[in-house]
DNA sequence: CTGCTACTTTGAGCAAACGCAAAGAGAATC
DNA sequence: GATTCTCTTTGCGTTTGCTCAAAGTAGCAG
C-alpha cells in the first residue's frame, strides 16, 4: 500500500489548524478508495463502520422512506466530510451516499472518532462546525419547504447548486455532474413531471438550458427573481 | 443575588457527567431570570449575547422569513438548551424565542461557550450530541415535508407534540401548553383554516378533542394509523 | 354587563400541482 | 445499425389545499 501524502487533506476545512504531524497521524489510520459512478458509499441503517472525506467526484446523499420514497438531503463535493454518524452519536447512517460520478474517498474507522476528536481538539472544533452550518442549511430548507411554491423551490436548488458546484461555459453556468429532473424533484419535495414542465418554461424564457441530465443556468439573476417572491410582491 | 443550587442543573442531559464541583463553577456566570408568557428570550439576527437553559416553562422556536412569514421551528421543553448559536459557529441568533407560558430560564454570556467546551469535555460532548439529534429530527421533518400531505404532517405534528408534551387526562393526551391553529399551520406549512378542518373532522370521529388554543389526542393509535400512508396502502 | 379582541369555524371558488398515460429523444449495448 | 433502456416531454383530468369572505365564540377589559 502507497502512502497517502499529507498535501491531500491539508487544505481542507476539517484540517484546519492541524500540524504536520498530527496530519500524518491521522492519515497513518486513513485508507483511500475509488468509488464508481453510481455506486453506493454507504447504505442508510447500515453499521455506522466508517467516516469519509470525498476528495474528487460528487456524492449524493439520499433518504428513504419507509415506503420507498427517496428525498435528495444534499449533495458532497470535494474537501467535505460525509458519514460522520459518530460526531452525533449515532451507530447506524441516517442516510445512503451514492457516488454520482467517479470519486475518491479516504475512510476511517468509526471508532477512530472520539480518539481524533479528543487527541486533536482542532478537527473536533472543525467537524462540529460543520455539523453546525449543515444544521443552518437544513432549517434554511425547512423554512422553503413551508412558505415557497414549487417554482421558487426549484429556483432556490438550482441556485444553490450552481453555487456550490457551478462551472463557468459558454451557455452559462453548468451544474458539474449529471443531475435529472427525478434528483431536482426529490431535493424539492416535487415530481418529475413538475421539474420538467418548470425547465421547458424557463426554457422559452432564455433562463436555462437543459437536457438529459444535465442543467445550465444562463441567467442567474433573473433566476434569483423568480426565487424570491413572484407574485404578492406587488404591493 | 441568591445563589443558584447546584440541583438546578445536576440530573441534565448537558450537563452528565460533570462532577459536582463543575457544576457550581458553571453556576458561578449563570444568572437566572424569569419571562412571562409571550415575552421574546432572544431576537432572530440579534447578536448572539448569550446561552439558555430552560428551567420551567414552554418556548417556542420561531423563524421568519424576510416577508414577515412565520415558521415554528420547535418547542422547547425543561432541560434543553436553547440559543446555542455559539455551538455553530455563528454570531447571531439564527431564530427567535419566545416563552408560550411563564419561563425560567438560566442564562451564561455567549463567550464562555467556548471555554465550557474545552474546560468541561463532557459538557461540550452533551451539546454536540444535542446538536446531532436536532439535525435528526430536522432531517425528519424535511422528508416528512417533501413526502406528506398535509393530513399527515398534521397528524405526525400532534403525535411529536403530545410525546413531548403531553399531559395525560380524563379525556386523553392533552398539549400542556397553549397552542392555536395557527401555531400548529406553521409547524406543518400549511394554513390555519386547512388545520381547523382536519381537527373538526377528526373531532366528529373522535380522535381528538379541541378547543382555543387547546388540543388533546383522545386516540393517539387511531391518529398513528393518519399519520402513515391513508390511502395507497391497499396493496 | 357590554363591548372588544383574538381565535376558530365554515362556505365557495379557484389555482397549483399531482397522477396517469403515452409518445419522443439520447445514450448505451450488442 | 438496430435495439433496448432510461430519461424527458406533454396532454388531460382530478385533487388537494389555498384564498377570500363572513360569521360564530370564548375570554378579557373596562
Amino acid at each position: 500500500m502507497h502512502r497517502l501524502d499529507r498535501s491531500l487533506i491539508a487544505g481542507l476545512p476539517a484540517f484546519q489548524g492541524l500540524d504536520d504531524s498530527s496530519l500524518d497521524a491521522i492519515l497513518q489510520s486513513a485508507s483511500s478508495l475509488r468509488v464508481t459512478k453510481d455506486q453506493a458509499i454507504f447504505d442508510q441503517d447500515s453499521d455506522a463502520h466508517s467516516f469519509f472525506v470525498l476528495l474528487d467526484g460528487r456524492v449524493q446523499v439520499v433518504k428513504s422512506t419507509p415506503d420507498g420514497q427517496q428525498v435528495v438531503v444534499r449533495y458532497i463535493v470535494p474537501g467535505e466530510l460525509l458519514g460522520i454518524a459518530q460526531a452525533l452519536g449515532r451507530t447506524t447512517y441516517p442516510a445512503s451516499a451514492i457516488a454520482v460520478v467517479d470519486c475518491v474517498v479516504l475512510a476511517w474507522p468509526g471508532k477512530l472518532w472520539p480518539e481524533f476528536a479528543t487527541a486533536y481538539p482542532s478537527f473536533g472544533m472543525n467537524t462540529y462546525r460543520t455539523v453546525g452550518s449543515r444544521l443552518s442549511d437544513i432549517q434554511a430548507q425547512v423554512v422553503e419547504m413551508a412558505t415557497e411554491q414549487v417554482e421558487q423551490r426549484v429556483a432556490h436548488c438550482l441556485l444553490r447548486l450552481i453555487k456550490q458546484s457551478g462551472k463557468q461555459t459558454n451557455d452559462g453556468i453548468t451544474i458539474d455532474f449529471p443531475i435529472s429532473r427525478q434528483d431536482i424533484a426529490e431535493m424539492t419535495g416535487t415530481t418529475l413531471h413538475t421539474v420538467s414542465r418548470l425547465l421547458t418554461g424557463w426554457e422559452e424564457k432564455g433562463l436555462v438550458k437543459s437536457g438529459r441530465q444535465q442543467v445550465t443556468v444562463v441567467e442567474p439573476s433573473r433566476l434569483s427573481v423568480l426565487a424570491e417572491g413572484t407574485a404578492r410582491d406587488n404591493i
